[in-house]
DNA sequence: TTACTAGTTCGATGGAGATCGTACTACGAA
DNA sequence: TTCGTAGTACGATCTCCATCGAACTAGTAA
């Protein structure tokens, strides 16, 4: 498992930071939608790989999403229950304002 | 009234881009505790007037607040229920994230 | 009127970060 | 071993935006 904060580690305005910026909430919307995790080469974006690379990297080091390695691939997934102890509601609000 | 979103023109992504900067969100955090609302002038902070209309105006550009006029002074208020309509549980579960 | 106060707008600047290409590592298959 | 694939790390670039000072508007008071 790729270093990330532990859930007391965890703050709001990285959260925040990390999930206002359009290809990172699409990440983590492709992420609601597998809650087994996700190969981060599977998920559409409109990026390069290292940028994708840079934006999983955020995401983890906020705390938002987990990444273990398989072989080759590395697996990310939500953090949904840490997030949603910590913020209540945050995560479905966000998730549901899907349109 | 200054220039706001209907709350059918809210979108998510430019609340939590507005959300997801240290200012902003010390701005949020007084409102919360002035449910009548509050003069500009009022929330301390670290910056200068005019960078402080600055986020004012992306907040309420983003729907997050609405500000009317009392004479002089600007008194902007949390846009609380139209927040809670379109993303329950995002209001609250930041605001109860204050340590 | 004048003066003061509250706040905004504008233009400029500086710093942060999103993006990319390239080079690199690690694993699996032939 | 060699090759291909998945992904990361690094350095450079470029755009966005937070910040400021200065000028401006609008309301209030003397």
């Amino acid at each position: 498992m790729l270093p990330q904060p532990a859930r007391d580690e965890i703050r709001v305005e990285a959260v925040l930071q990390a999930l206002g910026e359009p290809v990172r909430l699409q990440i983590i919307r492709a992420l609601a939608d597998a809650p087994d995790g996700i190969a981060c080469g599977e998920i559409e974006l409109p990026v390069t790989a290292s940028t994708r690379a840079h934006h999983l990297r955020i995401l983890r080091e906020a705390g938002v999403l987990t990444t273990h390695t398989e072989g080759t691939r590395r697996i990310s997934t939500l953090r949904r229950q840490d997030l949603d102890t910590l913020y209540p509601g945050l995560l479905t609000g966000i998730l549901t304002a899907r349109q």
